[in-house]
DNA sequence: CGCTGTGAAGTTCTTCACAGCA
DNA sequence: TGCTGTGAAGAACTTCACAGCG
């Protein structure tokens, strides 16, 4: 089977993780941008994006060649390539569906505007809600979904309902033509083949923290305890496991690392 | 070099993914748990997680053997044992620096609490916002962040201030003792060692949706073409990888995945 | 010479497929 | 028999290291 190359650009798909790292580096160029710097090495930009510089090459490599060997790349050059493959050249309507805290903060986030998309309609399911004016948008009720999506030709809904709520509004989304779900509530939403669907969920992230809180924190006693005992690191193997389960080490990103117990 | 080896638990450290994947498994359990399911096979918990199941099983597998061959996990005991993995049988409190939408969505939502997660102290900077009560906590001034962070034993910080702001309160949180910082300014945070960031941002998220849809939507101008044009899709490789860019498919998670043009 | 773009090596994560226990 | 737990294979991703162009 031969496989067709493109000269212009990418051959094939582009990563899954290259396209969750764009957002970034667009970010970071943007606030290039705004400090009037024209031209920008992987080296720096990487660092401003807080990633490793091979990987933000390889990453912009899968785009094309848009850099300038020996020099860099251009920053309005790579914002507009960058911006053209995710999409954000067009316009992209939003409906957010769910005016409480949460829908109130996405409606209200500046960040959107500035990347092309637009709040076309805030819904809420909340009587004393609807009709209210938040950031500009009079609340509809959410039982005008179908007419709110079909009107404003919205491909994109946000759901930020309560997790009981969520799995119907979800239905009635994917049923009047939004094909993509960015979804707030912490349920799984289920979804026919062809809508993509995004999570956020931010106990998880919370989570996630404490995980690593907890084992930085069961590193100090130990070493604490270490300390006290005046016993040498390789001789404590033992007795750290029995009480820690595992030593722990932390990297140059400030992320914690496991390590095995040893000598 | 010897590796020591645990024989009740995990050996090593427990992979970031699987980590990241904890949460999830336990959300699904606590919706288990409600429904008074005392029992569960990794199948089932895998769909209800929205994952494979072999994947949950590798995962579990890094905890310990918690399951009963032939039968399944038993809810509660795994509840708990997640739980304690992810340092969550303890109590977590969290200072929320910034009192606009988002901090005050993260003040309100009602999964922190079920966690573990207490929300310690709202701080803001502005003097209009500083001494209003905001789910439940009078918003005290971001002045007083080391106050705070000493006088409540604090952890974690939750960073909903704008971008600007961001790394002063960061540095701030940073030195009064925090070691944990959960990031949703839109700026890469700069952090000694030592400290863990996690970021959230809502904006990254959408694009990411954005790219997902701007390929299905040339997938679908390319096939109403291809019918237009009565071609069989095998003879219209070099077409469509001169138009498009490359070829689509929806695999069974609805996720987008591509796929090389060829024949 | 300096920096990009990229093969190749290395690492992590996922999935398969089945041994082995309840 | 039914399901877990896990080696082994495979896929995806990251990092290295340097060829090669401006």
């Amino acid at each position: 089977m031969s496989r067709r190359i493109r000269s212009d650009s990418s051959l094939q798909g582009i990563p899954e993780a290259t396209i969750a790292r764009l957002p970034l580096y667009l970010r970071a160029l943007y606030a290039l941008a705004d400090r009037d710097i024209v031209s920008v090495s992987s080296e720096e930009l990487a660092a401003a994006a807080g990633v490793n510089s091979a990987k933000l090459r390889k990453d912009l490599s899968h785009l094309g060649s848009y850099g300038t060997r020996g020099v860099g790349y251009d920053v309005d050059y790579l914002i507009y390539q960058v911006s053209r493959e995710l999409g954000l050249t067009q316009d992209w309507p939003v409906v957010i569906v769910g005016a409480g805290n949460l829908g109130r903060a996405l409606a209200n986030y500046g960040g959107f505007a500035s990347r092309g998309f637009r709040v076309a309609a805030l819904l809420d399911s909340d009587p004393l809600v609807v009709g209210s004016v938040i950031a500009g948008h009079r609340v509809r009720a959410a039982d005008d979904i179908e007419r709110v999506v079909a009107d404003s030709g919205v491909m994109i809904g946000a759901i930020t309902v309560p997790a009981v709520a969520a799995q119907g509004i979800c239905d009635r989304l994917v049923a009047a033509g939004v094909t993509s779900i960015l979804n707030f509530a912490p349920v799984v939403l289920s979804v026919p083949d062809g809508v993509d669907v995004r999570k956020v969920d931010l106990s998880i992230e919370l989570q996630i923290l404490a995980f690593h809180a907890q084992r930085r924190s069961v590193v100090e006693v130990l070493h604490r305890d270490e300390r006290e005992a005046g016993i040498p690191d390789h001789e404590t193997g033992h007795g750290i496991a029995g009480r820690a389960g595992r030593m722990l080490a932390l990297d140059g990103d400030g992320q914690v690392t496991a390590e095995a117990v040893g000598t």
